[in-house]
RNA sequence: GGCGCGGUACCCAAGUGGUAAGGGAGAGGUCUGCAAAACCUUUAUACGUGAGUUCGAUUCUCACCCGCGCCUCCA
């Protein structure tokens, strides 16, 4: 079986297949950098994420780019409110924005940004107006003509049929030839930042950026193209309408579009009070693990409804992942089980069932939970040997490779945020429950080795007291110890 | 109003025309100097409501109820 993916396009799942063999070139419309990212922002790039690592895994070459959208109407006004310049007021949040992506294991595409683009986009401006798909306003403004572009609509499927050229709807639009035309370019207003350019001065509107910059990057016509479901329209629409407009060639294959997820049963918005940037959540003591497992646990395609309660659960699920893999580098006797070998394959088919039927890793994660279920069984039960580890490991890497939540640096994430928090006047928001997290990963290896083994020497000469002593203090520092049959084993809990 | 999605156990959540994955929580158990942790077992006469198609529907069709999304800045 080969991937499958809903393209938003044809409205249909579709076996995935790139334009060169062995190689993807995606493009993700990335995030407008005027404030932290929210849970929203991150649900969406956790599932482009795991789309870019299953491409690999299933033997793909990917080149991802991403954009970051470093001007726009609201970044202009709150620099000015700020009295900042535009670079000035968006570095902090491109840093936090790559930080937070960091934390939750996202790997990171190559990165272009709007302002440093804008002499090309001026130009493939000029080269529509030279095709007459794009008209100047009297103000110096650009707009699209979607009256010259027929198939307007195709990826939202909306019917713009009867729109008239030149049927003045809205008032407010008075310059427009149509209400629906949207701005490709836009002059300066008094007092607002812009930029020279061959097109006169002003700044780019927000659609073209990802038309220039994906086209420049991975040619005329590429594989896939991801983002927000919110982003089918307008937005994607519109890069059609200008990149088709203008080379004549289809423009995207697949369109990857990731579903809003629900926080607390309700949509996400300041006003209802449910609106939580990532850095919020980790202040109040969430992992980035626990985050990032839940945000992977509901296919993208389905509205996902992230609770406090879920995260919990996700944090139990990843800590059952991860005391698996601590179990499987246990001793086990010589010589190998036919069973746990099946077992290892098979399970390594259903993960890449699950997921070639366009990303399902609700059943991924269910495949490889039966695993640890019947590999704990065998080794309780004295059938588990030496050689089932490795295959058994391999499968659980790659399930990891996608989901990328069994290495806990969650500690050292956290630790960061503490450190932002601090320099930001927050420090009142950093949670207890943080700081205890914080505080378990601030010990080293080494160290808590080092008090293990006094532990164990203290138990085998049956002192209790100073045994349990040490026991206390670690557990204090937020080290988890467990005494089993093959002596005493340790996280940071 | 137009287009679209969903309603599955206490919670989260897959899925199939032939009577329900997985995780969490609860309960029971194993292990243990004690404790904790870990691990195992177990938990839906039934999939929003009604009707229809069918030998058979949770799965298909229709209606209705409820929730949600896009149509405007929004991941």
């Amino acid at each position: 079986m080969a991937l499958r993916l809903f393209n938003t396009l044809s409205g249909t799942v579709e076996e995935f297949r790139p334009r060169v063999d062995g190689e993807v070139r995606m493009y993700a419309c990335g995030p407008t950098v005027y404030d932290y990212g929210h849970i929203g922002n991150f649900r969406t790039f956790v599932a482009i994420d795991i789309l870019r690592r299953y491409l690999r895994q299933s033997g793909y070459r990917v080149l991802h780019v991403m954009n970051i959208t470093d001007v726009d109407d609201k970044i202009i006004r709150n620099s000015a409110k700020a009295g900042l310049s535009v670079d000035q007021y968006t570095a902090r949040y491109q840093k936090a924005f790559l930080e937070d992506a960091a934390a939750l294991h996202i790997e990171q595409p190559r990165i272009v940004r709007a302002t440093e683009n804008i002499p090309s986009m001026a130009e493939f401006i000029r080269r529509l107006a030279e095709k007459e798909f794009a008209y100047r306003t009297e103000d110096g403004s650009y707009y699209f003509r979607i009256a010259r572009f027929p198939s307007y609509g195709k990826l939202s499927k909306k019917d713009f049929a009867g729109m008239e050229d030149g049927a003045r709807v809205d008032v407010d639009e008075y310059e427009k030839d149509n209400a629906r035309d949207f701005a490709l370019w836009k002059a300066p207003k008094p007092g607002e930042a812009f930029w020279e350019s061959s097109i006169g001065p002003g700044r780019p509107g927000w659609h073209i950026e990802c038309s220039v910059m994906s086209m420049q990057e991975l040619g005329d016509s590429f594989d896939l193209h991801a983002g927000g479901e919110d982003l089918i329209f307008p937005h994607h629409e519109n890069e059609i309408a200008q990149s088709e407009a203008l080379t004549e060639k289809p423009f995207v294959r697949f369109w990857f579009h990731a579903r809003f997820l629900l926080v607390e049963g309700e949509k996400m918005a300041k006003s209802t009070g449910n609106f939580f940037t990532l850095r919020d959540l980790v202040l109040k003591g969430n992992r980035p693990s626990s985050i990032r497992y839940l945000l992977a646990s509901v296919p993208y395609r389905h509205q996902l409804n992230f609770t406090f309660e879920g995260l919990q659960q996700a944090t139990a699920s990843v800590e059952r992942l991860r005391n698996f893999r601590l179990r499987l580098s246990g001793r086990f006797p010589a010589g190998s089980a036919p069973a746990m070998q099946d077992l290892a394959r098979e399970t390594s088919g259903r993960l890449r069932d699950a997921l070639d039927d366009d990303l399902n890793t609700a059943q991924a994660q269910a495949a490889m939970f039966d695993m640890v279920r019947a590999a704990n069984a065998a080794i309780d039960s004295g059938n588990l040997n030496q050689e089932d580890v490795p295959p058994l490991l391999a499968t659980l890497t790659q399930f990891d490779e996608i989901f990328s939540v069994l290495e806990d640096d969650d500690g050292a994430r956290m630790q960061q945020v503490v450190g932002w928090a601090r320099e930001e006047g927050k420090e009142k928001d950093v949670s207890a429950e943080l700081l205890r997290i914080v505080g378990s990963a601030a010990l080293s290896d080494g160290e808590i080795e080092r008090k293990v083994a006094e532990m164990t020497a203290a138990r085998n000469a049956r002192n209790f007291a100073a045994s349990d002593a040490i026991r206390a203090e670690l557990n204090a520092q937020g080290i988890l110890i467990e005494q089993t049959k093959q002596g005493i084993r340790w996280r940071r809990g």
